[in-house]
DNA sequence: CGACTGTGAGTCAAGTTGTCTCATAAACTG
DNA sequence: CAGTTTATGAGACAACTTGACTCACAGTCG
């Protein structure tokens, strides 16, 4: 499943302002992704979306709207389908998550992501999509309460914590891919059904207590 | 235990021109942390430093030449003095990462390294910080073995991922502050020794088989 | 079809960038 | 200590970028 850019228009707006809103959206993500949020300028969107530099003042007045809207209409539809049972679903989404961390796209959101947390000071609130993430693992791990796979849901936010931050401290800033059985640990970690996987082998596994 | 700057200075470098580089990178430093790596230009940087724009040209043709040098001299001392027992020691230095994980200071640099890791591209390595990290976990992993503390060693950029990548994301992507219970949590998946304790409370506590 | 609206080329002033010159002072050398 | 070397920084300069504006034109709306 790919991501892709949702438009930011009203439901009255004029289809040619829908049509260059649409462009410098997805031109100024295609930056974003290649070169870094610092290439996100009036001219160089201009220049890669086709349209007139007059035309990205006219809908941004600044760069850091652009990239804020850029970052709110990126879609980031991972863990969007609870299912059961629960640990292949996780391991599955997880995967994808992972697999996607690895390429520009999503780990240039992820980064941008932060950076704007970041400079929102002390009043920092969590994007969107960050919300939203949490939002869709509290609603998977319901389902699994209601199907006697977990006893009680967990701390959504501590889980997810838990879930994605390896992921991406392993994959932007370790520079390597993730195997399957850092994602098996981590899915221990959250939703306890094996032994952790990830130590070293081989060798008899032999369980702390 | 804070963290500073060290300067690039070679041990024959002229003393003005070692004074105008320290107070160039403090300068950028400075940059970086209060309006994120956009902030570091010539212009900036000289007048924040108090030198000339040409001295900066002169020792750095290039604003990101500069981040690359500012990145590379700061100070993450973390995890710097293993010791024994290994989980209080592993709670307090992941303690003490994770409250600075919560100010701009390391945030900003936390996230400056992983676009300069991400603009690597397919041949990106991780920065000398985070390779120096694992190192230390390797030997505080290797004194836990010694003393029969753990059976084995366990993949230790795996580990280094699941003991700080959380803290990341809870940070830098959830802006919210880091409860002990996380880190007894994320302990415990990489040197069990007790129940995961960040289940939602109250009421018994079972585990899960 | 007339009125309205969005676009974009071009203009303009102001600011920034990168390079260069040269006077000055700090550091080095013998 | 004097002469030499070297780093600095103010300022100049050309080129570029930024932000705002005008206006002709074409698309959209009623």
């Amino acid at each position: 499943m790919s991501h892709k850019l949702g438009g930011m228009t009203s439901p009255a707006t004029d289809p040619r302002a829908a049509r260059s809103r649409e462009a410098i959206l997805a031109a100024a993500y295609d930056l974003l992704v290649r070169e870094g949020p610092g290439a996100i300028t009036h001219q160089q969107v201009a220049q890669q979306a086709g349209v007139g530099r007059a035309t990205v003042y006219r809908h941004w007045a600044a760069p850091e709207d652009l990239l804020r809207d850029v970052l709110y209409t990126a879609e980031l539809p991972f863990f969007a389908t609870p299912a059961l049972p629960l640990r292949p679903w996780l391991h599955a989404e997880l995967r994808q998550l992972a697999d996607e961390l690895a390429l520009p796209a999503v780990a240039s959101l992820a980064i941008a992501l932060m950076e704007q947390t970041r400079s929102g000071g002390a009043d920092a609130r969590p994007h969107r999509h960050v919300t939203a993430i949490t939002e869709r693992l509290a609603a998977a791990f319901a389902l699994a309460v209601d199907a006697g796979e977990l006893d009680t849901a967990p701390d959504t936010e501590l889980a997810a914590a838990q879930l994605i931050g390896p992921l991406v401290y392993r994959t932007t800033l370790q520079a390597a891919p993730v195997p399957d059985r850092l994602l098996a640990a981590v899915i221990d970690a959250v939703a306890p059904g094996g032994n952790p996987a990830w130590r070293q082998r081989p060798g008899p596994q032999h369980k702390q207590s």
